[in-house]
DNA sequence: CTTGCATTTAGACATTTTCCTATTTAGGAA
DNA sequence: TTCCTAAATAGGAAAATGTCTAAATGCAAG
């Protein structure tokens, strides 16, 4: 299993999960923003979808990526942790899956 | 300036920097708990400071290493923000330098 | 000024990563 | 089936990374 900290050490893979923050989309469209090669993308993605970072759905003939939110938050704010009071509170919530009033 | 998220993307790297979240300490005392020749230990801590996520002082004959806890947290925050409405307030508390009660 | 310790730099080597082009797999439609 | 599109895989070249040993630098104490 490949650390979560090596799928975003590359700018290509941190600007393609930005991309999916505005929701789940195709590889040709990902890769449309890009000036890469499509399987350079689509290796990008096989690295996030390693990592837990993304999820991948199959629609006829295209594959569908979105992110995979919790596992990302989880990963960065359990290294947070030891260096920050705030990262240790809501890693805390986030692992009980409550939320303080 | 190479980025903070290469720097971390190391397994000893950020067993370096959890070993600075005790406290400033010299190379020689983050050495000895590795199994790893000191010129490379001294590397990563080049890199890390590269990165902005330590400081150095030269005491004497040693160098001191501590951790920049905020560079840090600054990085990462804001590469989380667009992903959670947690990251995203603190990290424009840490932006205005401010804490709402 | 010489000796000794702490740390960095240099150089070499193996491994990994990143990107490409060409090919293959998979699905949908004629 | 055959053709077209979407995406993954294969294979390879170039660059970056991680580690080591050996040598250099910086500082302090005799």
């Amino acid at each position: 299993m490949s650390s979560a900290f090596k799928a975003i050490a590359a700018e290509p893979r941190r600007r393609i999960l930005n991309h999916l923050a505005g929701g789940p989309m195709t590889v040709s469209e990902i890769a449309s923003h890009f000036e890469m090669a499509t399987p350079s993308i689509s290796k990008h993605l096989s690295v996030l979808k390693e990592a837990g970072l993304v999820h991948e759905q199959r629609r006829g003939q295209f594959i569908i990526y979105s992110i995979a939110a919790d596992n990302l938050l989880n990963s960065l704010y359990g290294f947070l942790t030891p260096f920050c009071p705030h990262a240790r509170k809501i890693s805390a919530q986030r692992k009980r899956g409550t939320k303080p009033k």
